[in-house]
DNA sequence: CGCAAGTTTGAGGTAAATCAACCACCGTGG
DNA sequence: CCACGGTGGTTGATTTACCTCAAACTTGCG
């Protein structure tokens, strides 16, 4: 029952890292979300020049990094919190398509020079590194190297997405909502606090309607399984949650 | 060298064995799947070599390509028929992630040495052409030329995905069906007819029952949207589903 | 032919939608 | 200080779309 995380986290990555860090340079070297391991394509001479094309970058809650439609002219690794992947509907309805945290990179499009396809909105405050387009030229060694790493991690959204069709719009409501608070639990900060979404959030990402999303809600706060700290903090019994999918999972 | 991937009858499907029906060049000019445009990438002289590791393939409806966890030894693209995505629940439910039918790339996992994700099996007669990972060199400069068309393709399977989880699993179950009439109709053959699938692969896929499916499909039939010309072949009026989309998309 | 698997149709139950009232919170302004 | 509206959240009553259970029917096949 290891399913891979929504959105993909740890697996870190143990290979020797190049100390290098120019002044004002973001802390490559130190960055949290090594697993991307974009740079380990680089050689030592390569490494300085790219880090010119690296700009980290902070949004608030609420901040819209890309807007479907637009040209991307950017990548950028998510560093630290939540971001919704969201779509409109012929008829005007959100649909939240998935969730990327720290570690992910959205934005491949730069890449192919086609048009963002989704929206891209900040769920909390977001750290992220801007990764210049030109820092993957085309036809060097270098550049296709870098192209290479990018997509793979194309493949991982792929599965991501795949394991949020799998369960977040999927089945008896009940079981969405213990899935999506799993996936909240893995994003939890350092004292265990994970982000409490809006219920209209919930409600399109789950699809289904703000009150049930709201009764659900209650109905697990009085189980016990969360803990409302304040409008937007939450503390999840990940245990809990796991046990009442296993529950669930049985009763068939 | 290169063992084939394993194909399993459904008939045989408790006792396995491999089935590789093949032979006869592939006409690659002349392939129908022309968008996919991997070989482009090669220069003159490195073509012939690179279609010794191409070989067609056939599958009956039925037959799985590819199982979950299993070592990916071939990328293959589609050529003809439809095939179905799909994985298990923990409580042993099966839901079909999505369909790929012609023009799509599969086993992408092949390049990235994990093992496949999801089953993947035959909901057609299904023509494919198998690539040996090892036309995919990963050092040279033109294994990565064709690692990156492969990839680039990775970006189209996730707009599918998404495609998928936006219309396939959310909304009424009405819309749901037409969303994936229309899916179907652009897979129709050169008469316009389409496959028609089984209650219960209509049934894994939109998350529904198979009496609602069936339901369902009933009253499109009534309703002229389509006919049913055998136990597997449908007609779908194109205009019909698109008409009904808009209209049920307009009263909100 | 008879059996099994798949499909359709019906009747009744239920989870979630809908509709709507109420509440908590917050910044603004009197 | 309270009155105020605005936004987001909760909770209740009612309806409904879909599920469940079950029986009949259709198709293919040994």
């Amino acid at each position: 029952m290891n399913a891979p995380d929504l959105i993909l986290s740890a697996a870190e990555a143990t290979r020797p890292w190049l100390r290098l860090q120019a002044a004002g340079a973001p802390a490559c070297t130190d960055c949290s979300v090594r697993q991307i391991a974009l740079f380990a394509a680089l050689d030592d001479e390569a490494l300085p020049a790219a880090l010119d094309h690296v700009h980290p970058l902070r949004l608030a809650a609420g901040d819209t990094l890309l807007r479907a439609g637009q040209r991307v002219e950017s990548l950028y690794t998510v560093r630290r919190g939540l971001l919704r992947v969201e779509r409109f509907t012929e008829a005007g309805e959100r649909r939240i398509v998935r969730l990327v945290g720290a570690g992910s990179l959205v934005g491949a499009e730069a890449l192919s020079d086609t048009p963002a396809r989704d929206d891209l909105v900040a769920c909390t405050p977001v750290e992220l590194c801007r990764l210049s387009r030109h820092l993957f030229p085309a036809h060097t060694e270098a550049g296709q190297a870098l192209r290479l790493a990018v997509l793979g991690q194309a493949q991982r959204d792929l599965e991501a997405m795949t394991e949020a069709a799998m369960h977040f719009t999927r089945g008896p409501v009940r079981g969405r909502m213990l899935h999506l608070l799993a996936l909240l639990a893995r994003h939890a900060d350092a004292e265990g606090v994970s982000w409490l979404p809006r219920r209209d959030e919930i409600s399109d990402l789950l699809d289904i309607t703000v009150p049930t999303a709201s009764r659900q809600l209650s109905a697990l706060r009085e189980a016990g399984v969360v803990r409302v700290l304040s409008q937007h903090k939450l503390r999840i019994d990940a245990a809990a949650v796991r046990q009442a999918l296993q529950a669930q999972a049985l009763d068939d």
